[in-house]
DNA sequence: TCTGGGGTCCTAGGACCC
DNA sequence: TCTGGGGTCCTAGGACCC
């Protein structure tokens, strides 16, 4: 436990939300939902204008609609707000170079690593954050963020969500233990609905009276390993580092599908791509994995998982693809799905392989040595064909209605750049208007319109 | 027409080895 | 010729986070 409130814990606000109203001027003030638009979508994030109807993130599309009708409802550009995220996380690393983002929103930071000695004490710690926040502000162009400071990751955390939007808290040393008493179990990070729900049974509802309950029975409750760490923060006891560089431990992709699919061939093109995802991403990273797993949802949510672990590790496409096909193979899904993912662990870097089995007879590094136990890439395997990369990259939030999803950017020759307000019955509905102009006029257009187009913004 | 997608960590049981 | 315990790896599921 430190002595001192060097560890800062940022938290954009309402993130997504309020990078579609900093481009979206009409938007500001208004309620607005960020998330998957489909009949399956849920909530990323709402705006605390749509918070108000009591639209949460995670919920439903649907159900948001219903609480709140008015809401602008739009599909995420990932791409605008990895930007935004890299401009604040810039922002942080110049504070410190130890820097852990959580999320595109989220980060700790370590101000004991600062290349410049930082002031520490509550008016110097207060004054360096205030002008972080002034910094998020101006370079992302109206961005608020919540910020906390205190002597740990747990109450750095806390400290951040206690004066959202826009807040600013130090919690000061010596002060934690009574400051997190009152709270509810729920704020500490990893008791979730199950875990609260476990603990009110034994009479738990706030951090205090977790402090009086036996560590036996608390590992009956909640498991040996969580009941160690719990009974440590109910006391404030956090000595978790900041870490800045975390190396992956899986890579996955999945969709849920607008409509369950019954056809088999279906089934294994949607798991090629998946595949086919996963091994560029591999690629990328320069990576190879171990095991393949895929993931099946049945129509009743029903939710299971299959993994095959190979000898050697690999990132072919056409391997990935014949072990998620023999694992789908042995599932009966005539009843149809309702989710199809493809997931990699084991995951190792091809170098570290290489030297640490040097010595042994040479199980190739190369990943082609690795079909081994795979039968079903023999030759003639339609496995091995290869098509080229999918466009789309982000099916994050669902069946993304081809070409006109609501929020996306547009461009139309005589009327400039504007967002897609809506889309259906071949129009298009479209605001000119740009994070740098006045609330700007709606037309509607054919959405074959050759005027209008797709705009890419990052 | 209930319930996303991309992750992390933990548990528990069985295989297998010493 | 009857039986323990520990360690590791693998699989499957589940809680939780943003």
């Amino acid at each position: 436990m430190r002595r001192e409130a060097s560890v800062l814990h940022l938290d954009l606000d309402a993130f997504y939300a309020s990078v579609e109203q900093r481009d979206k001027p009409s938007l500001r003030g208004k309620p607005v939902v960020v998330g998957g638009v489909g009949q399956r979508g849920v909530v990323a994030t709402a705006s605390y204008e749509a918070r108000v109807f009591g639209v949460r993130s995670a919920m439903p599309s649907h159900e948001a609609r219903r609480r709140c009708p008015n809401a602008a409802f739009m599909v995420p550009r990932f791409d605008v707000y990895r930007t935004a995220s890299a401009q604040v996380m810039g922002l942080l690393r110049a504070l410190s170079p130890l820097v852990e983002p959580l999320s595109l929103d989220e980060a700790f930071v370590d101000l004991r690593a600062a290349t410049e000695p930082v002031d520490l004490s509550l008016p110097g710690l207060t004054a360096l954050v205030q002008r972080l926040k002034d910094d998020v502000h101006e370079v992302t162009g109206g961005l608020t963020a919540s910020v906390g400071a205190a002597s740990s990751k747990f109450l750095a955390k806390i400290a951040s969500e206690l004066e959202k939007p826009d807040g600013l808290c130090v919690v000061e040393p010596g002060t934690e233990v009574d400051r997190i008493g009152p709270m509810g179990v729920g704020v500490i990070f990893g008791v979730g609905p199950v875990t609260r729900e476990r603990l009110d049974r034994i009479g738990v509802r706030t951090v205090a009276d977790l402090r009086q309950v036996e560590p036996a029975e608390l590992a009956q409750v909640v498991g040996k390993a969580h009941a160690e760490t719990l009974a440590g923060l109910a006391w404030a006891r956090d000595d978790r580092p900041v870490e800045a560089e975390r190396e992956a431990k899986s890579i996955s992709t999945e969709d849920t599908f607008a409509t369950d699919v019954t056809d088999s061939a279906e089934l294994s093109d949607i798991l090629r791509r998946h595949a086919r995802q996963v091994a560029a991403r591999l690629t990328a990273a320069q990576l190879f994995a171990r095991t393949v797993t895929i993931k099946v949802r049945h129509p009743d949510f029903s939710t299971l998982t299959r993994a095959r672990t190979l000898r050697g590790a690999t990132d072919r496409v056409d391997v990935i693809t014949g072990v998620a096909q023999s694992l789908l193979d042995a599932l009966d899904v005539s009843g149809g799905v309702r989710l199809l993912g493809v997931g990699v662990t084991g995951l190792t870097d091809l170098l570290q392989d290489d030297l640490f089995t040097s010595d042994a007879p040479a199980e190739e590094p190369d990943p082609s040595a690795t079909p081994n136990a795979e039968p079903e890439l023999a030759p003639g395997s339609t496995a091995a064909v290869v098509g080229p990369e999918e466009a789309s990259e982000e099916h994050a939030f669902g069946p993304v209605t081809p070409g006109w999803a609501p929020g996306l950017d547009v461009e139309h020759d005589l009327h400039g750049p504007g967002w897609v307000w809506g889309a259906g019955r071949s129009r298009v509905t479209v605001r000119f208007e740009t994070r740098d102009t006045p609330p700007g006029p709606v037309r509607t257009f054919a959405d074959d319109d050759p005027a209008l187009r797709l705009r890419v913004v990052s």
